[in-house]
DNA sequence: TTCCAGGAGCATC
DNA sequence: GATGCTCATGGA
């Protein structure tokens, strides 16, 4: 078991668009992240004991937020309001192969059936996981995709994606792309490794270093963050990039997290 | 029916 | 390097 002191929320935490495999269940939280099942209640995560040290690394904790928050506060009051909003939003770390094929999956897409694919991807070639009574499925490794066709992944219904996922499991298991030695590389060159998948461009490619990564500097930009960025920080396109770095900087990719979660949360309703 | 979704590949200039 | 078109799918 672990205990969340602070700056966590769960459904911040698991709704805000980071994560594709965490389903309400009386209103707790189920997850499967690398293979491991686990059961979010409050502020207290249940799990094997076995994997504590996992999901510790995986939730982030050795992150200060408080620090964060108070630091982007400061002379933006627009942020302010969205981190008060979304408070408890933690960036997760998340397994590298698996992010990257969810954020190629978003592609033109929305998140529910994002869900929906990857749910359909996991049950058809994942391992079986018991959990608590119940059986789940793993996220399927470059491997077993690997050696699948385009028809086979027909059932997904990814539409155009299919054969961008299929580029991208052939490459990380054959080692053009090497996910294992990522972690070493330099946000710049770790950004270069990842877009020789095919799929994989400049928002995919942020997506996977900010939420697998840790690069809390990057600020991916897709519609929302654009629309934003446009309509309440009258900020041009052309010099989104710098004025996020500038007015950010290193927790950039966090601000970015605060202000999609807000703005597209309250534009649904 | 048309528009849109956590975009990217490709041809063309 | 920039621009415009196209790529499946399903919900609104």
């Amino acid at each position: 078991m672990i205990k969340f002191e602070n700056d966590f929320n769960s459904a911040h935490t698991f709704d805000c668009g980071q994560c594709f495999r965490w389903e309400m269940s009386d209103n707790d939280y189920i997850g499967i992240a690398s293979g491991k099942v686990c059961r979010v209640h409050d502020n207290e995560l249940f799990c094997d004991d076995v994997d504590n040290e996992f999901w510790e690394d995986y939730f982030t904790l050795d992150v200060d937020y408080g620090a964060i928050k108070k630091a982007l506060s400061v002379n933006d009051e627009k942020l302010a309001q969205c981190i008060e909003y979304g408070q408890g939003i933690r960036i997760l770390k998340q397994d590298v192969w698996e992010t990257t094929v969810s954020f190629i999956i978003s592609a033109n897409n929305n998140i529910p059936r994002i869900k929906k694919i990857i749910l359909a991807m996991c049950e058809l070639f994942g391992k079986p996981l018991e959990f608590e009574e119940k059986t789940y499925y793993s996220f399927p490794s470059a491997e077993t995709i690997s050696k699948l066709t385009v028809a086979d992944l027909a059932p997904l219904r990814a539409g155009f994606r299919d054969k961008y996922i299929i580029d991208a499991a052939q490459k990380v298991a054959n080692g053009e792309v090497n996910l294992n030695n990522i972690t070493k590389l330099s946000t710049a060159d770790a950004k270069t490794e990842l877009m020789k998948i095919k799929g994989v461009g400049p928002k995919v490619a942020d997506c996977v270093l900010l939420f697998s990564l840790k690069r809390f500097e990057v600020f991916p930009k897709d519609v929302w963050t654009k629309r934003i960025l446009t309509d309440v920080y009258g900020i041009k396109e052309e010099i989104m990039d710098d004025f996020t770095a500038d007015k950010y900087g290193e927790n950039a990719g966090i601000a970015q997290q605060y202000l999609y979660y807000y703005y597209r949360d309250n534009s649904s309703k």
